[in-house]
DNA sequence: GCTTGACATGGAGTGCGCTCCAGGTCTCAG
DNA sequence: CTGAGACCTGGAGCGCACTCCATGTCAAGC
C-alpha cells in the first residue's frame, strides 16, 4: 500500500498544497495519515477521492454539495442510491452547461462571421 | 428610437438593476443616458450590446477581458481585426471548456453506473 | 395634496474558493 | 555542525463579481 508526500499529491493531482489542507480543513477531504514528525502521508483512496473532487469541482459543483457528497460516501454503502441521485442531478446540469456554451458559442460564431464580413 | 426604463431592461437582458449600475460604473456599459429627473433610459444599442455581455459573461469570460472588448468597439471600425482575434480565442476557450466538460461527464457516467452494479 | 414606488448615488458588505503569511519543526546533504 | 528546504499550524487576506444599504429625489395615481 502505497503513501504520498505532499509534493507527489500536488504533482499527481494538480491541487495546491494549500487547496489539499483546505480541503482537509473543510472536510471534504478526511483527516490525511501523519508521519511520526505530523507531516501528511496521503493514501491511495485518498488519491482516487481527490480524482472524484477535481472532476466534480471541473464541472462546477460547489463545495457545499462535494460536502454532502463526501458525508454519503463516508456514510457507507446504504447511501449508493442517494449518491446515484446526485450525480444524477449534477449530470443534467453539467449537460445544461455544455447545451449552453454550445448555443453561446454559436452567437460568437455568428458575430466573428459579421466582422469578417466588414473586412 | 426606443427607450427602455431600467425595469424593463432588467426583465429584457436578465441582469439585475445594481448588476447593470455596476457595469456603468466600472465602463462596461457606456454612459447610459438620462432623463430630466436623471434616471436612466436604456437605448436599443445599450440592449444589443448588453446581449453581447450575456454571452460573454455566460461562456466565462472575465470582466477585465469583456472590458478590453468593449475598448476595442468604442475605438472604431479599425479594431474590427482586433475584435476578430479576442473572439477567436474566446471561441477556443469556449471549445475547450465544452470538450472538457464532457470528458468529465464521461467520468461521471461511469461513476453512476459503477455504482449501480454494487445495488 | 399625499402616498407609493421606481429610481438615483456613493460606498460598504458578501460569498466563494482559495492563497498567503508568520513562526515553528524536522530531516538530510555537504 | 550547519544550512536549506519540505513540511506544520492558525489565521489573515485576496480577487472576483456582484449585492445591499442609507439616504434622497421625482412622478403618477387616488
Amino acid at each position: 500500500m502505497s503513501v504520498y508526500t505532499p509534493a507527489e499529491v500536488v504533482e499527481e493531482t494538480g491541487f495546491s498544497i494549500d487547496t489539499l489542507r483546505y480541503y482537509e480543513k473543510i472536510g471534504l477531504l478526511e483527516r490525511v495519515d501523519r508521519n511520526a514528525a505530523g507531516q501528511r502521508r496521503f493514501s491511495q483512496e485518498d488519491i482516487g477521492w481527490l480524482g472524484m473532487v477535481r472532476c466534480l469541482r471541473d464541472t462546477g459543483m460547489p463545495i457545499a454539495t462535494m460536502l454532502r457528497f463526501a458525508e454519503l460516501v463516508r456514510a457507507g454503502d446504504h447511501t449508493i442510491p442517494d449518491r446515484i441521485k446526485l450525480l444524477e442531478e449534477h449530470d443534467r446540469q453539467v449537460q445544461a452547461q455544455i447545451a449552453n456554451l454550445a448555443e453561446r458559442q454559436s452567437y460568437i460564431h455568428h458575430k466573428i462571421s459579421y466582422y469578417r464580413s466588414l473586412l
